[in-house]
DNA sequence: CTAGGGTTAG
């Protein structure tokens, strides 16, 4: 660097007062109070902006009031200090107490070796104080000091990154003057980068580290291992493919690909991004695999919906003898809630308990949850009593929802109760899962009440609030007033609102109020099959058909998305999977001709097909396997087919349960004498000698 | 001296 000589010595000189103050400041400092929480900070400007680059020819910030305030220094004479107002109370412990007024004083010292000695002490007095920062304007003030003192640009650089990562990343941080701070660094430092770019992936506009990315490639200095790191985790949270792709070539351009951590995160990342080749490719050719890399295979492949390959991957671990952790059993049991994989879960569960796992209540909300979607409330209810760790809200808020999915809403009130009487503040999900519940067991009035002492608890409502009381009161028939709450919403409704006063208008058959629905969604631009289905479904009861081409018109027009219906169960642990019409199961036939004979038998004890449910709501070539071959209906067939008699058998579906469906499978649970537990989109329902858990309510 | 994997939702 050429800076002239003049000007070394004056930061020389000012670096030594600078030591020497804070060096020793830590004897009249101790004890002493924050004088002021006041934003002391300097902007960075009125530095730069006058200092011509050259660094700290300005006085230190409270100089003068410094010198005044605390007294000179025995020994030191009337050297200037810096104070740190608010850091005043500050306990600074330089490494090696006592000796270093010692050291500084002996005549017998070099100049050169006392040199080093204060700046040492100096560097250990800064990283003190940056460890005790706990707000932005600690930060601040720090920063300031190290500008004035010249110190900024390059002699103290790693204080610099690191009070720029705490800018960049606390909690109590501000991204935007981290930006601001990084713009006035001459040469930034590999570190410095990589602060910036980790504050821009965890903040709402992970994109912004993508950009930084980018920009640093252009600059002289180099990334490094976590340079990636943190804008892999950016495209995770960006759902941003391309560039995942581009930094893994960085990855491997730069030589980094034997980093067991890197290679992870990007497993991680492009299962995070929906491209489970390339992770598995990833997994595959890595050199070395620890535990976290295999969870983040699990993990992801759980979440990607790919259960049963998750589950293969947990096994495959515990087969090799591999120590599977908390974040393991967490993804094998969310597979198992997935699939509703009851006998999976509980042999998860055994391993939990086995590996004294149980005591995180992560782990543990997750046996909750999974014993619930399995269709085992009382099991879930048990590990709830049972736990050998501090439930947290998120354990209550999921054995709620537990109950409210099994219609159980006696149970779901009470706990909400009792979650006021044990001290935990319920939430907006608390509130959600009681709301769910009282829908589920059709307690309208109850629900309806529950829904309006929300704000007096001080629970602001938000829109699923809002569209499980509009669904609450749509089934019961109030449709003006779901209506008049939509109206009155102080948020803005979305499309499943106006869905699902869609829904209920079809089945009260309310043909005015559809169409405002409709036209609604229309507006929002829907595409979904549904509304177009429902309002066509409507036109039909009433025979319109006129309407019904011309909204059959429209679905051609838009090339409205049909979510394809599939419903899963299993026979001794394989999972097998039916969507409608499927004739891709090996024993197709068989299943087939075993639905004949079901339809056959149930119509004698008097079923009806529900023709009128089906009139037009699907298109035309799905028309011929219309109702008898849904995928529920391939799937009861099935586990009939080949499950004994006193086992219970398990269907989980994608969608909600159709009528006919619903009313097939209650009299097959009388004739055959079986028990059926059908888990849909929404809930569970439990048939027995004829009957549901949901009393046809649902 | 700072890197990877994680629980509830109409």
């Amino acid at each position: 660097m050429g800076r002239s000589p003049i000007v070394s010595v004056k930061v020389m000189l000012l670096t030594l007062t600078v030591v020497v103050a804070v060096g020793v400041v830590p004897l009249l400092v101790e004890g002493g109070r924050i004088l002021k929480e006041a934003d002391q900070a300097v902007h960075p400007q009125n530095f730069f902006g006058g200092m011509g680059g050259l660094g700290g020819v300005v006085p230190f910030p409270g100089a003068g009031a410094g010198a005044g305030g605390f007294g000179s220094t025995p020994g030191i004479g009337s050297s200037v200090f810096c104070t740190f107002p608010s850091l005043g109370c500050v306990r600074v412990q330089p490494t090696n107490p006592g000796a270093g007024a010692g050291q500084l004083n002996s005549r017998s010292t070099p100049r050169h070796q006392r040199r080093r000695v204060l700046r040492r002490m100096t560097a250990v007095c800064i990283s003190n104080l940056i460890q005790k920062c706990n707000s932005l304007s600690h930060i601040k003030q720090i920063q300031s000091h190290l500008i004035t003192a010249g110190l900024f640009q390059y002699s103290f650089s790693s204080h610099r990154t690191k009070l720029l990562e705490l800018t960049a990343i606390s909690f109590y941080g501000e991204l935007s003057y981290a930006t601001l701070i990084f713009n006035y660094i001459e040469h930034p430092l590999t570190n410095d980068w990589n602060a910036i770019i980790r504050g821009h992936a965890q903040s709402p506009t992970p994109q912004m580290a993508l950009t930084c990315f980018l920009d640093m490639l252009r600059a002289p200095q180099k990334i490094d291992a976590l340079t990636c790191s943190f804008a892999l985790k950016a495209c995770a949270r960006a759902l941003a493919k391309i560039e995942a792709d581009l930094i893994h070539c960085q990855v491997i351009r730069s030589g980094f690909k034997a980093d067991v951590l890197l290679q992870t995160t990007l497993l991680d990342v492009y299962a995070k991004v929906g491209e489970f080749g390339d992770a598995q490719k990833v997994f595959d050719e890595m050199a070395r695999r620890d535990i976290a890399s295999w969870n983040a295979l699990i993990c992801g492949m759980a979440q990607g919906s790919f259960p049963n390959e998750a589950l293969g991957l947990f096994y495959r671990i515990c087969g090799m003898g591999l120590r599977a952790n908390e974040i393991t059993v967490l993804g094998a049991l969310s597979a198992c809630s997935q699939m509703g994989a009851l006998k999976e879960g509980d042999k998860v569960w055994g391993y939990i308990k086995e590996r004294g796992l149980d005591t995180n209540v992560i782990v543990c909300n997750a046996v909750i949850d999974m014993y619930g979607k399995c269709g085992f409330v009382d099991k879930a209810y048990d590990v709830f009593r049972n736990m050998r760790c501090d439930k947290t809200i998120i354990t209550w808020n999921t054995m709620i929802m537990g109950f409210a999915m099994h219609g159980h809403a006696v149970e779901a009130i009470e706990l909400l109760e009792e979650m006021g009487r044990v001290g935990i503040r319920c939430d907006q999900l608390s509130y959600l899962g009681a709301l769910c519940a009282c829908n589920h067991a059709g307690l309208v009035e109850e629900g309806y009440q529950l829904f309006n002492s929300m704000e007096v608890k001080g629970v602001t409502r938000n829109i699923k609030h809002y569209g499980t009381v509009v669904d609450l009161l749509g089934r019961a028939g109030r449709l003006k007033e779901a209506y008049d709450i939509i109206n009155s919403m102080s948020i803005l409704p979305d499309t499943v609102l106006w869905q699902t006063l869609l829904g209920a208008c079809k089945t009260y058959g309310n043909v005015e109020m559809a169409e405002i629905a409709s036209r609604r969604l229309v507006e929002m631009g829907s595409d979904s099959c549904g509304d177009f289905v429902l309002l066509s479904n409507i036109y039909a009861t009433f025979g319109r058909w006129s309407d019904v081409g011309r909204v059959r018109e429209a679905m051609k027009i838009r090339d409205v998305k049909k979510v394809p219906g599939f419903s899963y169960t299993e026979v001794d642990g394989v999972l097998h999977k039916f969507v409608n019409g499927d004739q891709s199961h090996p024993s197709w036939q068989e299943i087939y001709a075993k639905l004949d004979e079901i339809m056959h038998k149930i119509r004698e004890h008097g079923y009806v097909p529900g023709t009128r449910f089906v009139l037009h709501d699907i298109g035309e070539e799905d028309k011929e396997y219309a109702l008898s071959y849904h995928s529920e209906k391939l799937a009861v067939a099935f586990a009939l087919l080949n499950t004994s008699q006193d086992t219970p058998i398990q269907v989980i579906k994608n969608l909600r349960i159709c009528v006919d469906c619903h009313a097939v499978i209650k009299f097959v649970s009388k004739v055959y004498n079986r028990e059926i537990i059908v888990r849909d989109r929404a809930r569970f329902h439990r048939f027995k000698e004829g009957a549901c858990s949901c009393r046809d309510y649902w």
